[in-house]
DNA sequence: GTCTATAAATTGATAGAC
DNA sequence: GTCTATCAATTTATAGAC
């Protein structure tokens, strides 16, 4: 992939976080780029090409930060507070423009098109990952979605809060509430699933 | 306040919950009013005017139903489950455009100007409001504003993960394990806090 | 491949008739 | 108070020189 196309996803990232899909325009992706606007419709034939790309861009981000965790993490339970501590060594950021993912699902899953299909794998993905964590540690399929599912919400629920507050410490806290839960979760569920 | 005023906050209601605020134009809001265009601009001076009158509307709206919850539950715990029951009951739209109050906040905390510190709102009635019924059972002020800000996270988390995967069962399963959550959260709570 | 200039359409806002 | 017409600025996208 050509090195000023990287350059020109990593700009519209940019932008198209900080002001959204409808607020982003292409002179304000291609100032950030270092380009002028023009050059931009030589990688991307429009607005909502190079959006797909930014979308594609931040789904590879999320592997790197399982894969940041798998490598840390000594076991499943070490992964998920990696996976969690992501969200808290960024909290200063995340209530400027909130989560990322979260903000590009509210952009995009709004809209009719192709483009909201895509955003489906921001948090499909997230999921898969987390439930595999928990199977694991012994949750069977079902429970191990299902936490999957509550961790997911705790953190974008926090960067919402966090985000609509405008206080990184709200949000620091809510995570290190839910890092400390992690582990009680599964001595103290109350499910059928026996985890060891 | 005059009748065609509040015509248009409803229909800039519903279009800059369905499109967000740079995507939101006054004719799609004048469409929808079943108003000619320049007709808005003799209730509101600008776009950022009609807006902030909206924000000032959901803030009302949440007000109701907090006012709805503390008719029709009998006891705090069932008030608690009252307003976990809002979102339920209005899961299938949640996960098209999302939870009104947290699109509104994704949409106007990036903005730098007024409407950002409007959109505080939102979220400060309903962590005051809340933290309020936890303190009616019997928690102390800093484990009520705790529970209270977990609360909302879950429920705002449940309604983007909704939205993400498009799927409003999603969005209930999550809900209802909030909801089941509520009362065992006070009976197996390992605070310091003595809750009754 | 890169950049300038500009076309074509949209949009926030206003002027002014009624 | 209401509505039409329109201005001025913005924005996506393209044409075409280099």
């Amino acid at each position: 992939m050509s090195d000023k196309r990287v350059q020109i996803i990593r700009a519209a990232g940019i932008v198209l976080h900080a002001r959204g899909y409808a607020g982003t325009t292409l002179a304000l992706v291609a100032a950030e780029a270092g380009l002028p606007l023009g050059n931009l419709y030589y990688y991307f034939k429009s607005k909502e090409d190079l959006a797909a790309a930014v979308v594609d861009a931040r789904v590879r981000e999320l592997d790197a930060i399982f894969a940041y965790a798998e490598a840390a993490g000594t076991s499943p339970l070490r992964r998920l507070e990696c996976f969690v501590a992501a969200w808290h060594d960024g909290a200063d950021e995340l209530v400027v423009h909130g989560c990322p993912y979260g903000a590009l699902t509210h952009d995009l899953a709004r809209r009719g098109d192709a483009l909201s299909n895509k955003s489906h794998a921001l948090f499909a993905s997230q999921l898969e990952w987390l439930a595999r964590q928990w199977r694991a540690l012994g949750a069977g399929p079902a429970t191990a979605e299902e936490r999957a599912a509550e961790l997911v919400c705790a953190i974008q629920g926090a960067c919402l809060l966090g985000l609509a507050l405008h206080d990184p410490e709200v949000l620091r806290r809510r995570l290190r509430e839910i890092s400390r839960r992690l582990a009680d979760g599964i001595v103290t569920s109350n499910s059928t699933e026996v985890l060891t």
